[in-house]
DNA sequence: CTACTTGCAAATGCTTTGCAGGAGA
DNA sequence: TCTCCTGCAAAGCATTTGCAAGTAG
């Protein structure tokens, strides 16, 4: 691991890629425009999206050279996949990239928005994480998703 | 295991089989016994399973019948089924039959236990989730899973 | 020049569906 | 008897991989 101190997700600019192509380097692989752009579009995005819509927005990549790459984001740990409620996954920057955040997930339409959780609740996780270390489990990080109902779907119908 | 009239999802025995056999009644479905086979198989996990280890748990239900079986119990409201961390999907009972509970799963071999959460976490959820609901999302329950590694795979790698 | 990357197409693997026979109410 | 359920096999999709050519360092 390079850089060390400070976890602060807040890079607007450049330092974004630094960070990426050093993550690149360390398991031999290229910061390539193709990866920038994959890059570039999950933060333009701000939320999640599946690869239907990276393919969409980025047009130029191949679907097939998109899902390779962003296994390559993954496992230089640049990118992370989330399981989708439907079957098809969706892609963001990771968490330490874009900040530790959780979803809102609308069981209607499968959209999925960001949402910063409040320290309160980031603290009670915390504690459920070490109640959890009793039983043997040693967790790394947790994931949360509120379902429900976005604005559009409720007004829908 | 008193028998409160509260939310309380205590039903250890027939009770669970008589709320399926209602649910499916509602949509015109029979409760036939591949389908208990398939209710009671996730009870007695108490953990979500993969399709592969209900097939060969049940071992008598072909893997077509197991999902178009699975498929309807989610339909009737008497299973979920979660995006696997992997790309396996895992079923399990729904919420209000099993309780409430969230997931520890192991991000090195998949194993996904079944956690119950305090209070106080679940309070802070609920708070969240009316934050959420300023911005027009309505919530209408979460899912929390909390990523580590299991003792087995801790003694392992 | 030597890897790593790319794009196409074919393959994989989980999941769904058509159909004909069987069973429950 | 009518409708729903079951099993098998074939079809569907999202995702992955083999291979030959392209490109960064």
């Amino acid at each position: 691991m390079t850089s060390g101190a400070g976890d602060e997700p807040d890079l607007g600019n450049g330092r974004l890629h630094e960070t990426a192509a050093a993550r690149l380097a360390a398991l031999d692989q290229r910061y390539t425009h193709s990866r920038r752009v994959l890059v570039e579009t999950m933060q333009e995005a701000a939320r999640p999206l599946t690869m239907a819509e990276i393919v969409r927005r980025t047009d130029r990549i191949p679907q097939s050279s998109a899902y390779r790459n962003l296994t390559v984001l993954c496992a230089a740990g640049i990118a992370t996949r989330l399981p989708g409620a439907d079957d098809q996954g969706r892609f963001e920057l990771a968490e330490d990239l874009a900040g530790h955040h959780h979803h809102l997930v609308c069981v209607s339409c499968g959209a999925v928005a960001d949402l910063v959780a409040a320290a309160r609740l980031e603290r009670a996780l915390r504690e459920a994480a070490r109640q959890a270390a009793d039983s043997g489990f040693e967790v790394t990080g947790h994931r949360l998703d509120f379902d429900g109902r976005c604005g559009e779907c409720r007004d829908a119908g």
